[in-house]
DNA sequence: GAGGTCACG
DNA sequence: GACGTACGTGACCTCT
C-alpha cells in the first residue's frame, strides 16, 4: 500500500539536532476519555479515548516536518499499581478511584495503538511513568539532545526548563490545549520557578494522589510560603517564629508529613532505562498495521487520511480470501487454507545463520530492536516445559531472514566435543533487554512454551519474563477453531505451515528418531539443529503476518486481544506454580487400593470360574455373556459385548453379584493407575510439585484442557474418589482457596436465551432445580427434582428424546412430552436453539458473547448422525463458550485486583473449567475473598450487561478437598 | 493406533 | 427404515 499522507521523519535528516518527545500516555487517557464522547468501535468496545489518543499520535507524527519536532519518540506508560513510592507511604494513591469500567478496555488498546505506529512504548513495574519520563529527559538532555514531554501533569513541571551542560532543554507540550510549557507557564501556574514546584506540591499536597501535605494549606497559600522562604525546608524553619496562628501550629505539627510529601513528589531520574534513546529514533511509520488499527477500531477519517480507500491490508488479492468464507458447505475447510500466498520468497532452508560470536549475536539483537516484531522459538532437551534444558533459541526477522543460536549443543558429557557456542548466560544476558523490551513484540508458536523454558534459564540472569508477545497458536485457534475436519491439533506448526504456506516442514522425527534410538535436541549437528529451529522461527514469523490481519477482517481481534493474548502469561504462571501434593497420602491409597483390588480379582475369579483379564472389555463380555450366560449382552458394531457402567449396574440389579465386583474393581483400578500412582509419578523433583500444563486451544469451545497431568478431572463424585482430593494440599501455613461459579452455564443459557422465569429464579436466588420441578411438574420433591436437573442439562447439550428417555428411564413419547413442556414453560429456549442452529447453519461458525466463533463444518451434511452431532454441539457451543470467555476474564484481571489489593503473594494455581483455586497465607483469606468473587462475579463486564447475576462459592481449606 | 472405559465440568 | 442415542475434555488399559 502507498502512503498519502507522508510520515516520513525530515529532522532526521539533520544529523546534529535531536529532539525526544516522550508522551506521557496513561495520564493522557484519562484527561482524553473525560473530554471525549463515548465512542465505540464496530464490535462495541468502548474506544473514545483511544480515539483521542491515536489522534494525539497523529498530530505528533505529523509535525516531524516542523523544526522543533521530534527526531525521537517514545511513549510511556504506567505499569503496575503500587510503586517504590507505595513502601515511604502505604497510603499513597490509596484515594484514587477506579478507573470507569469503560475506559478499562481500552488501557491495552493503547498499546495497540502505540504499535500499530510503530513507536516504542515502555512501562516498568515499580516505576511510575513520571520516574521513567525524569530519567529519560536526563540522560537525553546530558547528551545536549531537546526534550518535550508530552503531557499537563503538575507533577512533571519540575522538570521544565531543566538544561544540561551539553546543552539540552526540557519544556512540555499539552496536546489538549496546544500549549507549550516552558518557564514563565509554570510561573505563571504555580508562581514559582520549575525547581520549586515540589516544594509547592509538598505543601499543598495532591488529592489525587493522595499526597497528605500540610492541611489547610492550599496552592496560594503554599505559592506564599516558598516564594517568601525560598523552599519547604526554609518555611518549615520560619514557622517557630511565625504571628500565633492556625498556619504556624500546622506548619509545625505537620512538619514531617511535608517532609514525606516532598519525597513523594520529587521524581526519580536515575532510573535504569529499559530501552537507550537512540532506539527512539523515528523511522518512517509502516502504514499497513496503522491502517489495519484504524480500520479495525472504525476511525475512518484517519484511515481516510492514510490514504486509502480499501478495508485493511490483508494480504488478499481479490480473488479468494473474503468470498470463501460466504459457503460454509462446500468449503469451510478450503477457506481457512488456502489463502493467496503474499510474494514471499519459498523457504530456503540453506538462509539461515548459525550464530556462535557475541559480535554476531549482538547485530542480530541490534536489527531485532530496529524491526520491533521477532518471531522466536526454544529447542529443548524434553517436551515438559517444566523439565526441558534450554539448548538453543532461534530468532526470524523476515521470510528466509532466521537464525540458530545454539546454548546447549554437545550436552552434559564433559568429555564429548562440544561445538563452539556462546556461554548460555552470557547470551541471555544480551537477549534479556530484547525479550522484555516493550517495544519489540515477540512472536511464538505455542509461545508459553518458550515463556516458561526463558523464565527458568533466565533465573540465573535475574529473571527473564518475555513480553510482549502473540502467539501464532492461538491467533489461528481464535480464527479457525474447529475448521479442520481432521481433528483436534489442527494448529500445531507443521499443520499451520502445510495449511496457510503449502510448506512442509522438517520433521522433528527426522532428526531425532523415534524410541529407544532417540536422541536428544543437544545431540543434533549444528547445521542440522539450525536449519529445523530457524525453520521454525520463520514459519512462525510468516504465519504470524498472515493472521494478524485476517484477525481483524474475520472478527477475531476482540476475543484474541482482549481474552486469549493476555491470557498467555497468566496461565504461563499458573503452570509454574503447580501445586503440592502429600506423596505419602497417594502412597497410602495407592496400597490401600492395591490390596482390595487384589481381594476382588481372587472373588471375582472364584465366580468365574478361572482367571482371565478383567481389564479387558473383550475377554470380560465373554465370560459374562458366554461363558455365565446372563441376558442383556448387546454387541456393537466392533463385534464386541458392551461392559460399561450402565450395562453393569443392569446387571448387579438382576442379582448379579460378579458385575458389583467388577464395578469395584473398576473404579478402584482407575483411582490407582489414573490418581494415585500417576500423580506420584509426576511430581517434579525440583520444585516438588505437579505442574500441570494447560492447552489454550484443546477445546474447540474455547474451554482450555489440562495435560500432563490432567488436573481438571480430579475425581470429587464419590467418597472414596474425594481422598484424592485431600492429597492436594497447600504449604504450611497456607491454605487453598477454591472459588466456584454456581450453576454459570444455566444462568448464561437463561440470559443468552432469555428466559424470564429462569432469571427470576436466579435473580431471587431460588435453587434453580427445584423451580424447574415446580414449572415443570407443579410439584417439588426429591424425585421431580432430579428428574428438572437431567432435563435442565439435557438442554444445555442439545436434546434428543431418546437421549433423555434413556436418562430418565422413560419412553421416547413422554421424554417427548417433557422437552414440548420445557418449551412452552420455558419458551425462549426454542427460540434460542432455532436461531443459533439457523445461524451456524448460514455462516457455518457459532459465536459466543465475546465474539469467539467456533465452526461447525459438519452442520450441513448429509449423514444425519453426523448432521445431528454437530447441531447438538452448536447448541451447546456459544454456552460453554461464553462461559469459557469469562472465567478466562476472570483470570486476566485477578492478579492485578488483588495486587491493588495488596496481596500480590496470593498464587493462582488451576482453572477447572468453572472454578479457580488459589494458595495463600492463612491470614490473609478474608481479604483475598472478596477481591477473589469480585473478580469472578464481575467478569463479563463492561463489555457484557448480564442479566442475571453470576453466583460465586468460595470455600479454603489445608486440601483442595476440604476447600470445596 | 484404535477402541473401550471412566474421571471431571 | 437406519442412523445412534447429551456437550466438552484426557488418561489408562488391552489388543491388533
Amino acid at each position: 500500500m502507498d502512503t498519502a499522507v507522508d510520515l516520513t521523519p525530515k529532522a532526521a535528516t539533520n544529523a546534529q539536532h535531536r529532539h525526544l518527545y516522550l508522551v506521557d500516555g496513561s495520564a493522557y487517557i484519562f484527561r482524553a476519555y473525560h473530554r471525549l464522547p463515548p465512542l465505540t468501535n464496530p464490535k462495541g468496545v468502548p474506544v473514545g479515548a483511544v480515539y483521542g489518543y491515536t489522534t494525539m499520535l497523529w498530530k505528533l507524527a505529523e509535525d516531524l516536518h516542523k523544526a522543533d519536532g521530534p527526531t525521537h519518540l517514545a511513549v510511556i506508560l504506567d505499569k503496575g499499581s503500587t510503586t517504590f513510592r507505595n513502601a515511604l507511604y502505604d497510603q499513597y494513591k490509596a484515594n484514587r478511584p477506579p478507573p470507569p469500567e469503560d475506559l478499562v478496555p481500552q488501557f491495552p488498546l493503547i498499546r495497540d495503538a502505540t504499535r500499530a505506529f510503530s513507536l516504542a512504548c515502555i512501562e516498568e513495574d515499580d516505576l511510575e511513568a513520571d520516574d521513567l519520563i525524569a530519567s529519560y529527559a536526563r540522560a537525553a538532555t546530558a547528551r545536549g539532545w531537546d526534550v518535550t514531554i508530552v503531557s499537563s501533569d503538575k507533577d512533571l513541571m519540575q522538570l521544565v526548563g531543566k538544561c544540561a551542560a551539553g546543552g539540552g532543554c526540557v519544556d512540555m507540550l499539552d496536546t489538549m490545549k496546544n500549549q507549550r510549557i516552558d518557564i514563565p507557564e509554570v510561573i505563571e501556574k504555580f508562581g514559582v520557578p520549575p525547581e520549586k514546584v515540589g516544594d509547592v506540591l509538598a505543601l499543598m499536597g495532591d488529592a489525587v494522589d493522595n499526597v497528605p501535605g500540610i492541611r489547610g494549606i492550599g496552592p496560594k497559600t503554599a505559592t506564599k510560603l516558598i516564594q517568601e522562604h525560598g523552599d519547604l525546608e526554609a518555611a518549615l524553619a520560619a514557622a517557630p517564629a511565625m504571628k500565633p496562628s492556625k498556619l504556624r501550629d500546622s506548619l509545625i505539627e505537620q512538619a514531617d508529613m511535608a517532609r514525606l510529601s516532598r519525597v513523594l513528589v520529587a521524581l526519580k531520574e536515575d532510573c535504569d532505562l529499559p530501552i537507550p534513546i537512540e532506539d527512539f529514533e523515528l523511522k518512517a511509520i509502516p502504514p499497513d498495521p496503522l491502517a489495519a488499527f484504524l480500520s479495525e477500531h472504525g476511525f475512518t477519517s484517519l484511515l481516510r487520511k492514510l490514504g486509502t480507500a480499501a478495508p485493511a491490508p490483508a494480504p488478499a488479492p481479490a480473488d479468494t480470501a473474503t468470498a470463501s468464507h460466504a459457503s460454509p458447505t462446500s468449503s469451510a475447510t478450503e477457506g481457512a487454507s488456502r489463502q493467496s500466498l503474499p510474494a514471499w520468497p519459498e523457504i530456503d532452508l540453506g538462509s539461515y545463520a548459525c550464530v556462535q560470536s557475541m559480535d554476531e549475536l549482538e547485530r542480530w539483537i541490534g536489527r531485532a530492536f530496529d524491526a520491533r516484531i521477532v518471531a522466536i522459538d526454544t529447542e529443548t532437551s524434553a517436551l515438559d516445559s517444566m523439565r526441558a534444558e534450554l539448548v538453543g533459541v532461534s530468532l526470524a526477522l523476515g521470510p528466509n531472514d532466521a537464525c540458530y543460536i545454539p546454548l546447549g549443543h554437545g550436552g552434559s558429557d564433559m568429555f564429548a566435543e562440544r561445538p563452539e557456542q556462546i556461554d548460555r548466560l552470557v547470551a541471555l544476558r544480551a537477549l534479556k533487554p530484547l525479550l522484555e523490551s516493550d517495544a519489540v513484540l515477540k512472536v511464538g508458536q505455542n509461545v508459553k512454551y518458550d515463556i516458561t523454558i526463558l523464565a527458568r534459564a533466565g533465573e540465573a540472569v535475574g529473571g527473564l519474563a518475555v513480553a510482549p508477545v502473540d502467539d501464532t497458536m492461538v491467533m489461528s485457534f481464535c480464527l479457525d477453531a474447529g475448521r479442520s475436519e481432521t481433528g483436534l491439533a489442527g494448529h500445531g506448526m507443521d499443520e499451520l505451515a502445510e495449511r496457510h504456506l503449502g510448506h512442509a516442514t522438517m520433521k522433528f522425527k527426522d532428526l531425532c528418531g523415534t524410541g529407544k534410538k532417540a536422541i536428544t535436541f543437544a545431540e543434533v549437528p549444528l547445521a542440522d539443529a539450525t536449519r529445523y529451529a530457524a525453520e521454525d522461527a520463520d514459519v512462525t514469523w510468516r504465519l504470524h503476518r498472515l493472521f494478524g490481519p485476517r484477525l481483524s477482517d474475520e472478527g477475531g481481534t476482540r476475543i484474541y486481544q482482549t481474552v486469549d493474548r493476555p491470557l498467555v502469561p497468566v496461565v504461563a504462571q499458573m503452570e509454574r506454580h503447580g501445586i503440592r501434593v502429600d506423596r505419602d497420602r497417594l502412597a497410602a491409597l495407592s496400597s490401600e487400593f492395591a490390596g482390595k483390588i487384589g481381594e476382588l480379582e481372587a472373588v471375582i475369579y472364584d465366580k468365574c470360574g478361572g482367571a482371565f483379564t478383567i481389564g479387558s472389555p473383550k475377554q470380560l463380555g465373554e465370560v459374562l455373556f458366554d461363558k455365565l450366560g446372563y441376558k442383556g449382552g448387546k454387541k456393537g458394531k466392533s463385534g464386541q459385548y458392551s461392559t460399561d457402567q450402565s450395562v453393569l449396574e443392569t446387571l448387579a440389579g438382576q442379582g448379579a453379584e460378579v458385575a458389583t465386583l467388577v464395578l469395584e474393581w473398576r473404579q478402584l483400578s482407575k483411582l490407582k493407575s489414573t490418581y494415585t500412582d500417576a500423580l506420584q509419578a509426576a511430581i517434579n523433583p525440583a520444585t516438588g510439585r505437579v505442574h500441570t500444563s494447560y492447552s489454550l486451544v484443546g477445546a474447540q469451545t474455547g474451554r482450555l484442557s489440562s495435560n500432563e497431568p490432567n488436573l481438571q478431572n480430579i475425581p470429587i463424585r464419590t467418597e472414596i474418589g474425594r481422598q484424592i482430593r485431600d492429597a492436594f494440599v497447600a504449604e504450611p501455613g497456607n491454605v487453598l482457596l477454591a472459588a466456584d461459579y454456581s450453576q454459570i452455564e444455566l444462568r448464561l443459557a437463561a440470559h443468552m436465551a432469555d428466559v424470564p422465569a429462569l432469571k427470576d429464579a436466579f435473580a431471587a436466588g431460588e435453587d434453580i432445580h427445584a423451580r424447574t420441578a415446580m414449572e415443570m411438574f407443579g410439584a417439588v420433591d426429591r424425585d421431580t427434582r432430579g428428574r428438572a436437573k437431567t432435563i435442565n442439562f439435557a438442554i444445555l447439550y442439545g436434546i434428543s428424546r431418546w437421549g433423555l428417555a434413556g436418562r430418565l428411564g422413560t419412553s421416547a413419547d413422554e421424554a417427548q412430552a417433557m422437552i414440548d413442556r420445557y418449551f412452552e414453560r420455558f419458551p425462549g429456549i426454542q427460540r434460542y436453539i432455532h436461531d443459533t442452529l439457523e445461524q451456524v447453519r448460514e455462516r457455518g461458525y457459532s459465536e459466543t458473547l465475546f465474539g469467539r466463533k467456533t465452526w461447525f463444518p459438519r452442520i450441513n451434511s448429509k449423514n444425519q448422525a453426523e448432521r445431528q452431532g454437530s447441531e447438538r454441539a452448536a447448541i451447546n457451543a456459544p454456552i460453554q463458550g461464553t462461559c469459557a470467555d469469562i472465567i478466562k476474564r476472570a483470570m486476566v484481571r485477578m492478579m492485578p485486583a488483588l495486587q491493588t489489593a495488596g496481596l500480590g503473594h496470593v498464587r493462582m494455581l488451576l482453572q477447572v473449567h468453572d472454578e479457580l483455586v488459589f494458595e495463600l497465607p492463612e491470614g490473609d483469606i478474608e481479604r483475598a475473598r472478596p477481591v477473589i468473587e469480585d473478580v469472578m462475579a464481575r467478569a463479563a463486564e463492561p463489555a457484557i450487561a448480564l442479566t442475571v447475576p453470576l453466583g460465586v462459592e468460595i470455600g479454603t481449606g489445608p486440601s483442595w478437598g476440604a476447600a470445596h
